[in-house]
DNA sequence: TCCTTGAATAGACGTGTGTCGAAATAGTGA
DNA sequence: TCACTATTTCGACACACGTCTATTCAAGGA
């Protein structure tokens, strides 16, 4: 009905949301990971943790002008979305990234000639 | 109302998450647009236009149980972050895809070891 | 001009989120 | 055992978010 006019652009198929018709039940899965990125706080948390081997609690809190306990919540919610991954040795506690939760996101993002 | 509002998006960030930390005006600038896509709805809204050419609202909003309004401020959320364009022309709006946008997020998720 | 249809806006409602300080938990070392 | 430190959890608060209905705006046709 409405598609009865369609501009013939040159734009390519842009990304990997171009090929999948992303199920509602793919979405439910993906979209709490995008959201854990989308504060600057985590965002900076996860760029801080992935250009380091790992990064401890203990350096990445006084890196904001916020409290322990927030810092914390906003590691947990990078956590549980399978952002990251955490190791206690000692008092303290290690974050690494997960580089595969992450390339899956790029790789949904990026474009890709087809 | 279309095009009301457009997020600078001709510079994207220029590195990857792991390559080195973000700053904090970089992450505020970005996190909204990972934030738009936080959502399960406006992640298949996204896929959905990025998936065919453009996609008219009429065609877009039956493919969920939800309201048109409901729809449609999914819909103006994802332009506010510059990731969705509209043009209306006649009675209907059309949505498309911004790809540079979309890639300079995937090329900072990509985990290109370097 | 009025009427109909597509889409956006306004306002309201319940829920979720980011933040804090206080308290609890985990581990170290004396 | 006790004290001390690092981190998480708890409980509370203000604010943001997702959704709805009702309304308004935009465009086309009679």
């Amino acid at each position: 009905m409405c598609q009865d006019r369609r501009v013939t652009t040159d734009r390519p198929a842009c990304c990997g949301l171009a090929r999948e018709p992303l199920a509602a039940t793919d979405a439910e899965r993906i979209a709490p990971m995008f959201k854990a990125l989308g504060d600057p706080v985590r965002l900076r948390l996860a760029a801080l943790i992935a250009s380091a081997d790992e990064a401890c609690v203990c350096d990445l809190t006084p890196q904001f002008p916020l409290s322990g306990p927030t810092i914390s919540h906003h590691l947990k919610v990078l956590r549980e979305a399978g952002l990251v991954e955490c190791e206690r040795r000692g008092t303290w506690v290690y974050y690494r990234i997960r580089p595969d939760a992450l390339q899956s996101l790029g790789t949904l993002l990026q474009v890709t000639p087809a």
